[in-house]
DNA sequence: AGCACGCCGACT
DNA sequence: GTCGGCGTGCTC
């Protein structure tokens, strides 16, 4: 008898496990793994979508379901995926169903539709005559769910059965692939725009969501709700409000292109590689002609040619019939990393970006999946792309916090990516000027091989960096927020004709407002954060909920008139340049004027070609982009980072800061840096300053191992998190005594620290407590987090709190 | 998560 | 007797 092993698509951890069902005669040779099925589930035989993860011959239990139907003809899992969803549900304890969604496109799912008619109109029973009833004011026609949402009963299904058995109602069953949309659905404005724009400014929305995404469709005539979800960041439910309360409408529109499918790349050759590329590129490529996995880390400073080395890496993969993923932080900020694989490669590369629809999300993945599509550019998502003859995975600034992901499954890129080489027998290609220090010191361990380069490929120096003490500018009257030093280098800057980049962490223009009188704050309510301001449209906002209200004009505590703002963001960085320096022409680039499609590249582009003076800036403006004409770089506050809650504040202070260093310089001129701090003491910012990683490295590694901080330990975070503070926070107590218990089972040592407020202790009115958990053996953490999340999932929750686990959280917020 | 089963009390 | 309400346990 032939067998079929079968996970559900749609099941929760309670019962998402593999279950065997019988491949029926007629579907023997259409049942194969990595096709998707109908499969019979409960005991009521209810349809449910599923995956096939194998097919055996075997001896069929008493009482197994057979398939009812399959919906593929080609597999839409190969059998390196199957085994990689297994490995996700181990190790990131998530469903089998989370991690398949990560693999297939959007829109993929099977649905069942079962219609119910009226055969005869005899009933016997007051149920049964109310469904009877029910069916023939729908007129003698109805699907179930119809039928079943317009009675409240409870034993519906049962009633459904009997009618059926008496011949009284018949039911058929359809199966719908679930339609691929051709168009896109584009959201308008409902209402007068007066309306529109007065509602707003008496502050009868409350919501920055609703406002932004107003404010969008106010410029705009329509806009598809893809993009409005996506640049403004909310949930699709925020759409639905506002067309509930008559703010916006719907309507379908032609899907929009693809934005870089019209536009043609210059086709460029193979540069020649200098003598430290070449050695990379030779030791590598062995590697590949060997066809075995390896793992290797490349450290090359800014500016010495990684992307080269990738392309004849890519370009050798290719020759041999093999196929590469590259892995980005983020493609819509590395425009010029596209362009050189679209210019390398032509058509023959994949850019797997976010402004793709869902029709083109999905034709893109059936093209890799056919094989008509040899490489793959995308951020961490892409790192599932279903090729089938993968020989290199490379994944580009690997240090990012990106290619980790925040929902469920939480996973590392950087450990898929392994996963998946292991099983291909890949490459795995680490690339980054500043590793993170788990990578690096796996490399020194040789776990990783470690591959160097230190010379910038053209030959330029560093930049030179110079360390402003601003404790002393201030006690030497300096009350501005440019020192003497930058104030100095921006006019020379502007008078050679060169441009100038303002680097600043904190968007909007202060962190927050205070009371100078009463010390009153004002405060989310629902998330227990200080509110931001922004001065564009004068509002105070909570980067969390979104919550948002106009900026007081006086005290709401005191009354007094003197609440004012307090802190520096990039909105006050643009005013005070333009205050201080007003010849000067400016731009600012971050989150809030990033909004709209195509704007970063926009804004890129306006400041590289029309010779704008200054740009400022957040870490978006840290990442790959060459501005031959950027000769200086300042640093405004490079300790705002350093005072995060978080074991990794240091690493990511010293990455920033070598990131947006490499920034200045990239053409014939040498770069001046200028970094303004309080604390100059700092080894992550003299490191940063002498372009020292190593350095940097060896203190830092003393420290973790001190700490008993990765990679010296691995680190598991517990939340639980709900409406009611008591609940949360016993649950949490009682999640305490489990994770002991199981650890003292298991004869192993766990440190658990907490339960505790999380440090963001609310979120969207939810109190949060959390539990770290530090151990040195990865697997039996895992093991303690699995058993335990388990437990707490069967054990019905009849309490409103939710569990969530993260296995080496990188952001430990 | 559904869904059925089983047990209980209420109502006709 | 039936109906509705709720707790419990299982899903190949």
């Amino acid at each position: 008898m032939i067998l079929a092993s079968v996970v559900l698509a749609n099941s929760s951890r309670g019962f998402d496990k593999e279950y065997s069902y019988l491949v029926p005669e007629k579907l023997k040779e259409a049942v194969k793994a990595g096709v998707r099925v109908i499969v019979p589930f409960g005991r009521a035989d209810r349809p449910e979508e599923g995956f096939v993860f194998g097919t055996y011959e075997g001896e069929g239990l008493p009482g197994l379901k057979e398939i009812l139907l399959v919906a593929d003809e080609a597999p839409v899992l190969a059998p390196d995926l199957i085994n990689l969803a297994r490995w996700m549900k181990s190790k990131y304890i998530c469903t089998y169903s989370d991690a398949v969604k990560c693999m297939l496109p959007p829109g993929t799912g099977v649905k069942s539709i079962k219609a119910v008619k009226l055969e005869k109109e005899s009933a016997q029973g007051k149920n049964a005559e109310k469904i009877i009833n029910a069916l023939k004011e729908l007129g003698g026609e109805a699907t179930l769910e119809e039928l079943k949402s317009c009675l409240k009963l409870t034993n519906f299904n049962a009633l459904i059965k009997e009618l059926m058995e008496d011949g009284i109602i018949s039911v058929t069953e359809k199966f719908h692939a679930k339609v691929r949309e051709k168009t896109t659905r584009a959201a308008y404005i409902a209402r007068p725009r007066e309306e529109i724009i007065d509602e707003i400014e008496c502050s009868h929305i409350k919501r920055i969501q609703h406002i932004r995404i107003l404010q969008m469709l106010l410029e705009n005539e329509h806009i598809s709700t893809a993009d409005l979800i996506r640049f403004s960041n909310v949930s699709p439910g925020v759409l639905n409000t506002l067309k509930k309360n008559g703010y916006i409408e719907f309507k379908d529109i032609e899907t929009n292109r693809d934005p870089l499918s019209h536009r043609s790349y210059e086709r460029t050759l193979p540069l020649e590689l200098n003598l430290q590329q070449m050695e990379v590129f030779n030791t590598i490529k062995a590697k590949i002609d060997s066809e075995s996995f390896c793992e290797y880390l490349l450290h090359g400073v800014t500016g010495s040619g990684k992307t080269e080395v990738y392309l004849q890496l890519i370009q050798s993969c290719l020759s041999k019939g093999k196929q590469a993923i590259v892995l980005v932080p983020e493609i819509s900020l590395t425009p010029q990393m596209v362009e050189r694989f679209k210019g390398r490669f032509g058509d023959e590369v994949a850019v797997l970006h976010s402004r793709l629809s869902l029709g083109e999300r999905f034709d893109q993945w059936r093209l890799i999946r056919d094989g008509k599509i040899n490489v793959a550019v995308g951020a961490r998502s892409a790192v599932f792309a279903p090729f089938s003859r993968l020989g290199i995975i490379i994944i580009d600034e690997e240090h990012e916090n990106t290619y980790k992901s925040e929902t469920t499954p939480k996973y590392h890129a950087r450990d898929v990516a392994r996963e998946r080489c292991l099983y291909k027998n890949a490459i795995l290609l680490y690339g980054s000027a500043t590793p993170s220090v788990e990578t690096y010191y796996k490399a020194e361990k040789g776990n990783i091989s470690l591959l160097k380069m230190t010379e910038r490929a053209n030959r330029q120096n560093m930049p030179q960096v110079t360390l402003v003490d601003m404790k002393k500018e201030l006690e030497e009257g300096n009350r501005t927020i440019f020192s003497r030093k930058l104030a100095e280098e921006m006019i020379f800057n502007k008078e050679a004709g060169q441009q100038t980049i303002l680097f600043l962490n904190r968007r909007g223009h202060s962190s927050f407002v205070l009371c100078r009188k009463c010390g009153f704050t004002p405060r989310c309510m629902a998330c227990s954060i200080s509110l931001t301001y922004h001065s564009y449209d004068e509002r105070l906002i909570c980067h969390y909920c979104g919550y948002t209200e106009k900026k007081p004009q006086e005290c709401p505590k005191c009354k007094s008139s003197s609440i004012r703002q307090f802190g520096t963001g990039t909105q006050r960085v643009e005013e005070e340049v333009i205050k201080h320096f007003p010849h000067f022409s400016a731009v600012r680039m971050d989150v809030d004027t990033t909004t709209y499609k195509n704007s970063h590249e926009e804004i890129l582009t306006a400041f590289r070609e029309k010779g704008i003076d200054v740009m400022i800036g957040t870490q978006m403006i840290a990442k790959g982009h060459d501005f031959p004409k950027v000769t200086l770089v300042g640093v405004l506050a490079a300790d705002s980072l350093l005072n995060l809650e978080d074991f990794r504040a240091s690493e990511r202070t010293f990455q920033l800061l070598t990131q947006v260093a490499g920034r200045a310089g990239r053409g014939e001129i040498p770069g001046r840096v200028v970094i303004q701090t309080y604390n100059t003491e700092d080894f992550c910012i003299t490191a940063a300053c002498s372009h020292d990683y190593l350095a940097y490295y060896r203190q830092e590694i003393k420290l973790r191992e001190k700490l008993g901080y990765p990679p010296f330990s691995h680190i598991g975070t517990i939340v639980l998190s709900g409406l009611y503070d008591r609940m949360a926070s016993s649950a949490a107590f009682e999640v305490k005594k489990k994770v002991e218990a199981h650890f003292k089972e298991m004869n192993a040592s766990g440190y658990v620290l907490g339960p505790s407020r999380a440090p963001l202790s609310k979120i969207r009115n939810k109190f949060r407590w959390r539990i770290v958990i530090k151990c040195r053996d990865e697997e039996k953490l895992n093991r303690v987090l699995r058993e335990v999340s388990d437990e707490f999932h069967k054990s019905r929750n009849k309490i409103p709190v939710e569990l969530s686990v993260d296995l080496n959280p990188v952001n430990m917020l």
